[in-house]
DNA sequence: TCGCGAGCTGCAACCGGTTGCATGAAACAT
DNA sequence: ATGTTTCATGCAACCGGTTGCAGCTCGCGA
């Protein structure tokens, strides 16, 4: 149906090696012959076929991005800046979902293996184990996970959530709460940790609820945990898991910042909470994505790299915190 | 470095042509040598490259899913399901955002057209004729947008406008505006018509407010307009339209649903507004994701077939909207 | 005038699979 | 014992490109 390289060839009175050349190496074929070539090719509709490409070259230019659940407003911002950006070095991402279950995960690496010169994997749920095993197919770089001998960026969840429980302890709370993540999640361990150094060097009490879903099911089904516990400052794992905790404790009479704040992470809704808008800690999802598809093709093209890149995080404070009632 | 099918040919002594059918026509060769390279496949690693076999088979078994913008929370349960189905086909789906460019958009579809079977077309941006070009190179499925000799996947959104409109009008509402969408958006002008039916119907007025970008930002922005309308009823093009809209209400010291109702459109944020929660009108996103790659994939199997799949839509009322004060 | 190098182009093998056709052996009917 | 199927496998061409190598032409210096 559509035209081939063939076509091209014939059309143009070359051979095809010619036509070949006219588009991977320009500067090998004479210019005359070249205009000759390029102009029967628009006028035939001619594109070069990049699985065919692939075949010879080893190169598919095409990058896989691996989300956990692309509902979860974190990613959708790192997935368009990785897109935009991996546009403009004239390479395409492929996004799969893999509604957290570290078995499609799997399976989906695979999959996208043969099709992909390299895969991001964004906040992955499986064990390192694992993610060691299927990096020998193909160059990964990882996010939001430390993997010894990996290209990584993280985002340093352990100074957000350090600045989160100082605005907490700052505004007078001494008993405090960290609603944590689902348990395959490396940043929930590193929130985890960081935030226990923090309340303990404020020397305020911290209770760990948890796990939780990442989501605001997680979120409204923590709360009763949450005023059970009797703190009066909360970390979230993230801002859906705030968002859905503030609902929990609307529908148990305990309002949002009087009697408990709230701080999620990822400042991913800013404008769109109304009453009451959330403080969290904004994560730079945007330039973890660009930064993500540079680090992969650096990698795709002189083997392997292992840096680590680590982003730093800011404290947005909004209406969901306030002063500890004495 | 990974083996090939003539690595697993060699080593379990047959041709590849027996090792290829074992994987693709696995009845034509005999259960004995089939367990026997079955084996040896397993043992080196085998798994067969799927750009390769698309050369010849003309098949990718990938579909493209282009999205105007993957950060509105409209697409993510859409493309969910779409990724979910099409797994259960042994299909993959790429996801493309066009972060609603119709140049990009149409750079994209040009660039998939090689690497999948087919296109789901989500929202598109691009005019009819353009999109009709591009079909001649490969299937497309539309979704939300009226296309002849297309398949084509709409969610009732008249019905919709209609539902909203009219409970609007049922608490009393007489003065009413449209928070119109994106002006490439064939949606818009659907709502646009339906609710100027509607409120003529009821004996309402109606006021037409935009184009307006399909996000909060257009929300807040249109803010002023509705204030200066005069309506207490509005209907928003979409979710986020209604909360920019809520928001930026509040900031002129404007109530919903006390002074004005709103309601939005997706029903996309159900549990994630605090106050007050958005009254709106239920897509089918899901649905909609799996049946439009069923319809592609049908399309891929046996031609071009034009099909009209409308799919119902539902009021959900909430606490944005209230009784009109008199 | 000859030799040589530079610049272009063609040849053909190759990437990793698929598939129509031919071959051979075993099973069956006559 | 012979002819006919059926089943399993091998052969080789092909999909749409890329690329190392060889050959040709031309210009230039000696």
């Amino acid at each position: 149906m559509a035209a081939t390289i063939r076509d091209v060839a014939r059309a143009s009175g070359v051979h095809v090696s010619t036509v070949s050349r006219t588009f991977s190496a320009p500067h090998l074929v004479n210019a005359e012959t070249r205009n000759r070539v390029l102009a029967v090719a628009e006028d035939l509709g001619y594109r070069p076929n990049r699985a065919a490409r692939a075949l010879t070259t080893g190169r598919t230019h095409n990058i896989g991005l691996i989300v956990a659940d692309i509902s979860n407003p974190f990613f959708p911002p790192l997935i368009k800046a990785a897109q935009a950006h991996a546009r403009t070095r004239d390479y395409h991402v492929f996004v799969a979902d893999t509604d957290e279950d570290p078995q499609v995960e799997e399976e989906l690496i695979q999959t996208l293996t043969k099709q992909v010169d390299g895969v991001l994997l964004c906040s992955p749920r499986l064990s390192n184990r694992v993610i060691e095993r299927l990096h020998a197919d193909v160059p990964f770089v990882v996010v939001n996970r430390r993997i010894k001998g990996m290209p990584t960026i993280l985002m340093d969840v352990a100074q957000g959530a350090r600045l989160a429980i100082e605005h907490l302890t700052g505004l007078g709370h001494r008993r405090l709460a960290l609603a944590a993540g689902p348990s395959g999640s490396w940043t929930s361990g590193q929130m985890r940790e960081a935030a226990s150094a923090a309340a303990a060097a404020s020397g305020a009490e911290l209770v760990i609820l948890g796990p939780n879903a990442p989501t605001e099911q997680g979120g409204l089904a923590v709360a009763a945990e949450v005023v059970a516990s009797g703190a009066t400052g909360v970390l979230t794992y993230n801002d859906l898991v705030a968002i859905g905790l503030i609902e929990g404790l609307y529908e148990r009479g305990v309002r949002v910042p009087d009697d408990v704040s709230v701080v999620g992470v990822d400042d991913t809704l800013s404008g769109r909470l109304n009453r009451p808008k959330l403080t969290t800690v904004a994560m730079p999802t945007s330039a973890a994505g660009r930064i993500a598809v540079d680090l992969l093709l650096q990698s795709v093209g002189d083997g392997r790299t292992s840096t680590l890149t680590t982003l730093e995080t800011r404290l947005v404070v909004r209406e969901s915190t306030g002063e500890a009632r004495s």
